[in-house]
DNA sequence: TATTATTGTCACAAAATGAGACAATAAATA
DNA sequence: TATTTATTGTCTCATTTTGTGACAATAATA
């Protein structure tokens, strides 16, 4: 890896949403021997296109390809830059100076939120990491740098868009409730919804389709299963 | 100006808005000599925050502080870097390459639109221009490189957000007719609206100050003027 | 004084939304 | 087998929002 291999300045973040247990939930690692908490990132190769740079890190990150993935917000203070926090994070894993040197420049950072089925990820931690986790929105740890703001702005983000995205499509498996899909919505933004609306609104959008119930083996009638239908 | 003073490969683009003329319309400036259209944009220095960078060259551009800015998607495709494009620029302008030669560099965009009060304004071009003039969005010159991609790109979010944000206190005077703020809703929308219920919805908001009616010297009933109103 | 163009407001229909009610039903329980 | 429990699918009704046209008011003109 050359110095000359990335652009510099220039990095990227991503707050990477699953569902589980009725939660929202992002990915965070975490530096080896440090105690940093950090959203997934990374750098632009010189001849790569900024999206793909994203779809690289997070296919490495989750073993995913073809991510539904959006670009929300640039991060461009200079209140950003901490040279020593990533001085930090290099020393702690034995690397010199010298040669990651254009590491501790300062970074104007491009946030991208990626929403993904979480029962098909392999959370895989990178190089300069000794974990790679879920974490509930509701608790999680302190984040470095402005990584805390970046998924504020995130989770707005997403429920500004909420109406106009098909959500559900990417957060769910294949096979999904309505109950399900409402939780799902409610975990979004954060409050209940009415039953009955909820379901009448989904089924009026016409991309439902629905198949077999599921017998859950619980005592109470069985729910349909749906799926989402590209119209 | 020493090549250090700027963080390489990063620069910004600015769709700016106006109305005048039941028209919504953008600045675009063109570089001495080459028959080259683009729009304002500039580059962020070393200790200088993202958006700083960005009001500084509103403020040049058109003489105005406290500028409705809103940054929308950054462009970072490889196609995008088009070094001869840049070349032609300079060596119209007469500058040695070797003294620019970074801004031959490919360089990420981030993009930001503003909306400002057309009257107010008086445009003026950069070292690099001849000129830099209003542009109505139906009738825009060729743009280079990506230009007209970020303007489609700034119309359709300025769309989108038309419901959240009060436009019409940026684009217009600060006092103005029910009619006129229905053309700039046309005019961004690319629509025409129904007349009683677009009043009725502004009314609805309880942000609109009454004040006194305009005798425009037309036969026909004077118009209610009125203001915004932090409630 | 009648005419013209535009304005402020209303009335009504249509559509969307909020909230509760009820029957249906899968499994557990008596 | 009959009853109970929890949850689901759907419906109805009230409320709110939206779409549409109509009307009188009015500033200037003919």
């Amino acid at each position: 890896m050359k110095q000359t291999a990335y652009l510099r300045h220039i990095a990227y973040d991503s707050v990477i949403f699953g569902f589980s247990g009725e939660k929202l939930k992002i990915l965070i690692t975490k530096y080896h021997n440090t105690g940093l908490f950090a959203l997934p990132g990374g750098f632009v190769k010189i001849d790569e296109n900024l999206n793909d740079a994203v779809r690289r890190g997070l296919k490495e990150r989750t073993g995913l390809d073809n991510i539904y993935l959006e670009q929300f917000y640039t991060f461009g203070d200079v209140a950003r830059f901490r040279p020593e926090v990533m001085q930090t994070i290099l020393e702690a894993n034995g690397h010199s100076i010298q040669t990651y040197e254009w590491m501790l420049d300062r970074f104007i950072s491009v946030a991208y939120y990626a929403l993904i089925n979480y029962s098909e990820v392999v959370p895989t931690p990178d190089a300069l990491s000794d974990s790679c986790d879920w974490y509930s929105l509701d608790d999680l740890p302190e984040l470095m740098l402005d990584h805390g703001n970046i998924v504020n702005k995130a989770l707005q983000t997403l429920r500004d868009n909420l109406e106009r995205q098909l959500v559900g499509m990417n957060l769910l498996p294949p096979l999904f409730t309505m109950g399900d899909l409402q939780k799902v919505y409610e975990a979004i933004l954060g409050e209940k919804l009415h039953r009955g609306a909820f379901q009448r609104k989904m089924l009026g959008l016409g991309i439902l389709k629905r198949h077999d119930k599921q017998y859950s083996g619980a005592a109470h009638k069985a729910p349909f299963l749906y799926s989402f239908e590209a119209k």
